[in-house]
DNA sequence: CGCCACTTTGAATTAGCTCAAATTCCGTGG
DNA sequence: CCACGGAATTTGAGCTAATTCAAAGTGGCG
């Protein structure tokens, strides 16, 4: 599915982009700041919604495609999927979750939920009636802000992953998914050096648009690269010593056949 | 990129999906109403908003990416793509925008544009400073749920995307392009038996993760099976004289080897 | 009328898939 | 505690869908 000549087709050019975003670039400050965020938007949430909590573990769906809409979760701890189904059967990752992230937006436009939300390990989830989200935003417009943000970054981190399954080669696709899982990781305040993949490599493989063999070689090349290391005993964990060395991984995947002597 | 593989791999299963979005088959008359709803709806923002309006010709850029965020575009007529672009030079269509639409979403959450919005046409957009809408709709909830009801379509339909490019072969991608198309005129009560594509085949090739040939291949593949059919003299118009052979394509593609005698 | 951008089609190449077999891990029950 | 069985992973070998490269065809527009 990877295609360079693409990367020329449409149309206009990098114009102000590469400016404007090469501004932050302090990555544990920035972190610190996000993950600082984070916990005010916690408390404004707790405080002025009183949410109910569920525990949930590794396999419980917390709503289904198809069910009527009627609940926001945030995800307080924990990791989840959220899976797509087709009316002919293809089932598709088409996200994870993290805590902090928001799940369930899918179901407002057509008040049912369009996908279905599974957790991937044992967590804990905010239950939000929308309704009495809405209610509490009209009385503290901070809380509305919170609320958009969440879903403008959904947009915004669905779009990016399009553009990887469609410009990224299946190496640099791995590679660039653990790249934010670490990323995500990191922006929460948790280590990254030694990551826990809570997905099978077929599930990473659907996820990536790629066989779950193609995920186990190409696991193997960034180990055999060392770029990452696998802890011994279970291969489910990652060892990622530098995350930078995963974007030059990515890059070294989309640079022209390395010309030999010349 | 395709593999039907991955269809197994990620867990669960079907359950009440296919039972409830069984429901709504009428084609017709769910069009008349989804048309219906979004005149109330531009009734709605031309009341309480008084949007600015701006007339946009193929080819203008409504914002960058980087660029500070501040306002939303409710696109009224046109046609427009939505491009990513990565800081290494990839560039990649992310999104279509038709009649009704809105744009600027992802620049909510950092505050700056994360992609190009790019007229492919002649069109009118409603321009809507974003603090303006947050204001309005503390006084007009219904505005409120307008505007998630835009925002929460946008997040199920990339995710739509994402599967199709994760699921289908090229030319069932094709396929499934126009039938989105199609369907995406439908809902805005516009004629469907002869659409013009307003995008090269390189542009079509890079928003479905194929090269320019591999569209072209298709498309005459869809046009020898009588699945669509070129107007003559210019092969931007496509004439489609029944959505549903479309979708009938994509399933044969899905279908495993048609085995021969036996 | 002629250029240029877009499109089509063919032929050769290849990245990633399929199929298959060996290996490791982990939970379960004796 | 260890043996067993199933699930996940790894790796190899061959195959195929889609890409790359190339050349010819077409249409729009100044």
């Amino acid at each position: 599915m990877f295609n360079p000549s693409q990367t020329q087709a449409a149309a206009p050019a990098m114009n102000g982009f590469l400016a404007a975003h090469a501004l932050p670039q302090a990555g544990v400050a920035v972190h610190e700041r996000a993950s600082q965020k984070m916990v005010e938007t916690q408390k404004l949430l707790k405080e002025r919604l009183a949410p109910q909590r569920r525990v949930v573990h590794a396999g419980d769906v917390i709503y289904q495609a198809g069910e009527r809409f009627g609940n926001l979760y945030i995800l307080n701890s924990g990791f989840f999927k959220i899976v797509n189904l087709s009316a002919d059967g293809r089932e598709q990752v088409v996200g994870l979750k993290f805590r902090g992230d928001w799940l369930g937006f899918d179901g407002i436009a057509a008040n049912h939920y369009a996908c279905d939300a599974v957790a991937m390990d044992t967590g804990e989830v905010w239950v939000v009636s929308y309704e009495a989200l809405l209610a509490a935003c009209l009385a503290e417009p901070g809380l509305l802000q919170v609320f958009h943000t969440a879903m403008s970054r959904e947009i915004a981190h669905d779009r990016d992953s399009l553009m990887s399954v469609c410009t990224l080669p299946a190496d640099a696709r791995v590679a660039d998914f653990l790249r934010y899982w670490a990323e995500s990781l990191a922006e929460r305040g948790m280590r990254t050096d030694q990551i826990t993949l809570r997905m099978t490599r077929a599930e990473i493989g659907n996820y990536l648009g790629m066989t779950l063999e193609s995920v186990s070689r190409a696991l193997s090349r960034l180990a055999r690269d060392k770029v990452i290391e696998f802890v011994e005993k279970g291969r489910r964990e990652v060892q990622i010593p530098d995350v930078g060395a995963l974007s030059a991984f990515v890059q070294r995947c989309l640079a022209p056949a390395p010309v030999m002597l010349q």
